[in-house]
DNA sequence: TCGTATGTACGACAACGTACGTACAGTTGC
DNA sequence: GCAACTGTACGTACGTTGTCGTACATACGA
């Protein structure tokens, strides 16, 4: 079901398509600011669960984020790690730009 | 026809999007390399004029390239200056990763 | 055990993206 | 003038994306 790539396997342009959506964007910042969080607690817009659905899994299947479950929750966080060893200086420089 | 964005116009989703694609990420690459080229002189793969029609103007609205004409030409190159000021670390991090 | 909470799966649908062929418009040079 | 060159405009085809509602699966807690 939730198939994260390697680090070797995330490819470019897929985190650049992610990332090139205002809502994936947001998603990354929070989760960067924040930390861990369960799918419900990400973002306050009111986006039907079934549209975050696929948004985590466009943001997992890119590489950006790693989806873990515990209990019933889905906990969500940014792979920092690999996105920084693959493409040093990309995440810092994307979530820190102005929109 | 060529509507440029000005440089607090340009967005960072339309950025990410644009340069997102595999055929338009190393269209930047290549103008980031060679410096001004016109359409004709970018890509050697067999893209129908059409296709590269549209990839030039999807770069062109995100803000990434400008386009001058000159003579029957259209002179192509990286809005480098623009997007650095805009989003420092981007561009250098987006055109130095593997793929 | 049974209701509630969390999130996914599936199907639908409009909008968008990517590719092409053809036709056209402007510039250059013979 | 006119043919060749460079690139755009337009129509078209087809897959992809973004959104939703509904149904479902799993886990927790009373």
């Amino acid at each position: 079901m939730a198939r994260h790539p390697t680090r070797e396997q995330i490819e470019l342009t897929d985190v650049l398509s992610a990332l090139g959506n205002p809502l994936r964007l947001k998603i990354a910042r929070v989760l960067d600011a924040h930390g861990e969080r369960n799918c419900g607690s990400v973002l306050d817009a009111p986006i039907s669960k079934s549209t975050l659905t696929h948004h985590w899994r466009v943001l997992r299947d890119a590489g950006v984020i790693w989806q873990k479950p515990s209990g019933r929750e889905n906990l969500l966080s940014l792979r920092r790690d690999d996105l920084d060893a693959r493409f040093p200086g990309l995440l810092d420089s994307v979530l820190r730009a102005p929109d």
